[in-house]
RNA sequence: AGCGAGGUAGGGUAGUCUGGAGUGCCCGCCGGGCUCAUAACCCGGAGACCGGUGGUUCAAAUCCACCCCUCGCUACCA
């Protein structure tokens, strides 16, 4: 239930280098989003905080190949990013990038504090130098023949054939990823990390007290980090694309992207408005973060460890929460082995709603969840379809045929006590963060209702053009109670399928959404051309989307 | 190899923390009902040695030990 303290609530921020595939979105931004809706809909002061992951090698390397900017590729990227999240309903307070003036303060003021608190230090490393690019090379732009299995074009973190994890000097016939040429040696080059070993019995007393309200894999994972022993981390890269570091003999460096990335949720807030200190300064705040479980130990461990060495009054994690993976037979969804679907793709078969129910149907909370075209096309077909938007209409057909107006129906959800556990039951799941539950209460709901059709027969009373005569009292509390139903569909479905929740509810001359009205008599009632709220994939729609899945 | 998550009817899941008759849900299947509605809806039924073995217990899907299988992480990707 809603209490008065303030919440942020965040998704980790997707990395600008290409458009996310459904995966991406339904382990991060969208169970982010319909959780954030939900805060809004209970009456918590949330807000939202988004943006694009902007730093880092990949786009510094694609930027040099395509002879572009590092910024400019980020930032057109980011573009696209913003306008696809828009048209999936996603409902940011803010959505802005890491690569801004705000973030860049952010990085400085807690890289300055964490500097002064003595937890930086600077480390040694060797690393491969391409004489020709005038530049160091990251592991994954360093080439060679694998001294495992002979394999040519081996890269330094990883061979592609035998699939071994390789570091660069173990190489043979070494050359550089970018301009091929094998003029290469190896150099030695400084860089500052964070001492997460001093941080270490801080972050332990953090995550003990915290970690009751955390997903289970982002719990177990972090205890047994832990348990092997925290080791300082760099934060600062041998690139040019990035903050520069502002410390005499590494101005030639920048922040490692992790580093600005995590910072980003500040960053990206400062830029947001100047109300941001009111969430991220107040000791109350609740910070929500939504994340895939390839993202763990960067919030359990290292965010929270900076925060706490820069110590400069920022609020620490409250609930971190990490998705497991949406597979495509049985297939992690990869940008680079072209698995899955992008989400500029997935529009074209079906509108925004449908994959945000769908998909929070199948959201992979505990385990990873398989995606099928099939499954996806039950869901809408079966859940949304025959189950929840048939109701509606039903009820909605037999309102206006009963001819009966808004004060005649008698709505009193005290006598509708499976309906009220159900109401419950959602706003607890959503408490505990079992989304995927709450939804499964909304579906209930529509069960019940049609339970409910079946078990009252309407039709017996109510004909094509009216209330059968004597019958008026009993239709007035029948349609009502159904009424109710479609009434409370219409509100919790707000989170999953904005557009859908808006179509039903304007019907009853509700704006704003909010689970307080629930309790309201319903005070307006507009039954004019009357459709089905959704629509289901025809035979004909099947068969090019199984083309699709082919492919 | 280490670590994390899983293995429950034909398929997919919940239940496991906090032991108590295999209990629930979705799809599919079989039978019946209904006609307000989007050929939709409702009721009933069949279908499971709860991955395996051993142990603790009056009692184990649940706790313990070992083993088998799947996925993921162990990246100078974020």
């Amino acid at each position: 239930m809603p209490d008065n303290k303030k919440m942020i609530i965040t998704s980790a921020l997707p990395y600008s280098e290409a458009i996310p595939h459904i995966g991406n979105f339904v382990g991060s931004i969208l169970p982010a989003d319909v959780f954030y809706r939900y805060t809004e809909l209970a009456g918590y002061d949330s807000i939202f905080i988004c943006g694009s992951d902007q730093h880092g090698t990949p786009i510094e390397i694609r930027a040099l190949k395509e002879g572009v900017a590092p910024e400019r590729l980020a930032d057109s990227v980011h573009e696209r990013m913003k306008e696809i999240f828009g048209k999936f309903e996603c409902r940011f307070t803010y959505y802005g990038k890491t690569h801004s003036e705000s973030n860049k303060k952010a990085v400085y003021e807690i890289f300055g504090a964490l500097e002064r608190n003595g937890y930086i230090k600077s480390v040694e490393s060797v690393m491969p130098y391409c004489n020709i690019d005038k530049r160091f090379l990251t592991d994954r732009y360093i080439e060679g023949k694998c001294p495992y299995c002979g394999f040519e074009g081996a890269r330094g973190d990883q061979c592609d054939n035998c699939g071994r994890l390789l570091t660069p000097g173990e190489l043979v016939d070494p050359y550089c990823g970018l301009c091929h040429n094998k003029d290469i040696e190896f150099k030695k080059t400084m860089n500052l990390a964070i001492e997460l070993d001093k941080l270490q019995p801080d972050i332990l007393e953090f995550v003990k007290g915290r970690m009751g309200s955390w997903s289970k894999n982002a719990a177990n994972k972090t205890i047994s980090y832990l348990g092997q022993g925290l080791e300082a981390r760099e934060i600062t890269r041998e690139m040019k694309w990035g903050f520069p570091v502002p410390k005499e003999g590494f101005e030639d460096k920048v922040f490692y992207v992790w580093f600005d990335a995590v910072i980003g949720y500040i960053g990206i807030s400062m830029e947001w408005s100047d109300k941001w200190k009111d969430y991220w300064k107040n000791p109350e705040t609740r910070l929500i973060q939504f994340m895939g479980k390839d993202n763990i130990e960067f919030h359990t461990m290292m965010w929270p460890g900076l925060l706490i060495g820069a110590n400069l009054g920022y609020v620490l994690p409250h609930t971190i929460y990490a998705y497991e993976y949406l597979t495509a037979k049985g297939l992690k969804f990869s940008k680079s082995r072209g698995v899955g679907l992008n989400m500029e793709n997935a529009l074209e078969i079906a509108d925004a709603d449908y994959w945000r129910f769908a998909l929070m149907y199948l959201s992979p909370e505990n385990s990873d969840t398989d995606f099928t075209i099939a499954l996806f096309v039950d869901i809408i077909n079966k859940v949304m379809n025959d189950k929840i938007g048939n109701y509606v209409h039903r009820v909605l057909t037999l309102l206006k045929n009963s001819k009966l107006r808004v004060e005649d129906l008698k709505t009193d959800i005290g006598q509708m006590p499976k309906a009220i556990k159900l109401r419950e039951s959602y706003v607890n799941n959503f408490e505990g963060f079992r989304i995927r539950e709450a939804l499964r209460d909304l579906v209930a709901i529509a069960d019940l209702g049609n339970e409910m059709i079946s078990n009252k027969k309407p039709w017996e009373i109510v004909g094509k053009d009216g209330v059968l005569p004597g019958n008026e009292e009993n239709a007035r509390s029948m349609l009502g109670s159904l009424v109710r139903l479609v009434y409370h569909i219409g509100m919790l479905m707000w989170p999953f399928a904005p557009e859908a929740s808006k179509k039903i509810l304007r019907r009853f001359g509700v704006e704003k959404p909010g689970i307080s009205l629930l309790d309201n008599e319903i005070e307006a009632l507009d039954l004019e051309g009357l459709e089905p709220i959704f629509t289901k994939f025809s035979e004909k729609q099947l068969k090019k989307l199984e083309k699709f899945e082919e492919s």
